[in-house]
DNA sequence: ATCCAGGAACTGT
DNA sequence: ACAGTTCATGGA
């Protein structure tokens, strides 16, 4: 089963799989003959796709597949599949919006020449997304990576097809049974354990649903996730960005995106968040991808 | 050693 | 409402 999907350009695709390396976070990735492979969860069920990106006389294109064996995907499932897809990729949003925005910006234009095309490449499942944001709390990026690791060789499941195998995040329902001491062995604290495992169980008994967020307005699905113990606001603002792919959501008090301020505005301190809060109005409504590439501008120093 | 990380909860006023 | 403290660990 093969599909091929045509973003409108800008798209680069290399510049997406880069940052995935840099930032460590290929986790369940696999390249393998120049495809890139993972595995989703499709109403329970794990299926593994792969993408090529390739430059046709169309523009810019991803050619999905699908590896089934042999079953085949159901038309609903395979239409889900492609939105799902869609999403993570980010091939549906109209970038050239965002730098026409920024046009105007003298700061953050050189931000578009150096990530030119470069998209959000999202989580495909949002309970995966939230556990890796609340891993990430408070930490650097490396150490948070070698966290997530932990828990997907520990407790994952892995998918075989054609001698190869693919790794895929835990279920909710299996991360609701660890115990604490578990994720103490893997240089968790006491709280950010309980935190994962309290959210996996929320999600689990349904008190969370979280296939219903992506109806909801932004501030509904704060209402939703603020009363849980350890989500905040900004781990709520990450899962809008990286989970659910919104492009108008700003983390103002990011400590990552203020030094982007500094860095990019030429100020001689961290700004708070009211002024980058504030700077951000100009950025309407493309504030997730000017946050983006204000933190991208970060790890090219 | 000391300070800070792409925070959040807790405590005291 | 608000500010200061604690949580845990790695990296600079």
């Amino acid at each position: 089963m093969k599909t091929i999907l045509y973003p409108t350009p800008p798209f680069d695709f290399n510049k997406m799989k880069k940052r995935l390396l840099r930032t460590k976070q290929a986790h369940l990735y696999r390249e393998l003959d120049h495809r890139l492979y993972r595995v989703i969860r499709l109403n329970q069920q794990l299926i593994l796709f792969s993408v090529q990106y390739l430059e046709t006389e169309l523009g810019p294109s991803l050619e999905v597949q699908f590896h089934t064996g042999h079953e085949f995907l159901s038309p609903k499932e395979l239409e889900k599949g492609i939105t799902m897809i869609k999403r993570m990729f980010s091939i549906d949003i109209p970038l050239h919006q965002f730098y026409e925005k920024m046009e105007g910006s003298p700061q953050m234009k050189p931000l578009i020449q150096s990530f030119y095309g470069l998209r959000f490449l999202l989580e495909p499942d949002l309970f995966e997304c939230m556990v890796k944001t609340i891993i990430s709390q408070q930490l650097n990026l490396p150490f948070a990576a070698a966290l997530t690791q932990r828990v997907i060789d520990t407790f994952g499941e892995t998918l075989e097809w054609e001698g190869e195998i693919f790794p895929v995040f835990p279920s909710p329902e299996r991360m609701a049974s660890i115990a604490p001491d578990q994720l103490r062995q893997m240089q968790f604290s006491q709280r950010k354990a309980e935190y994962v495992i309290d959210f996996a169980k929320s999600v689990e008994r349904g008190a969370v649903n979280l296939d219903r967020l992506y109806h909801l307005s932004d501030q509904e699905v704060f209402s939703q996730l603020l009363p849980l113990r350890g989500i905040g606001r900004w781990t709520v603002e990450c899962l809008m960005m990286f989970g659910m792919g919104r492009t108008d959501v700003l983390p103002a008090a990011d400590i990552g995106l203020r030094n982007g301020v500094k860095k990019v505005f030429g100020l001689d301190s961290q700004p708070d968040e009211e002024y980058v809060r504030k700077l951000g109005e100009d950025w309407s409504p493309w504030r997730s991808y000017a946050t983006f590439y204000l933190w991208e501008s970060l790890a090219d120093s």
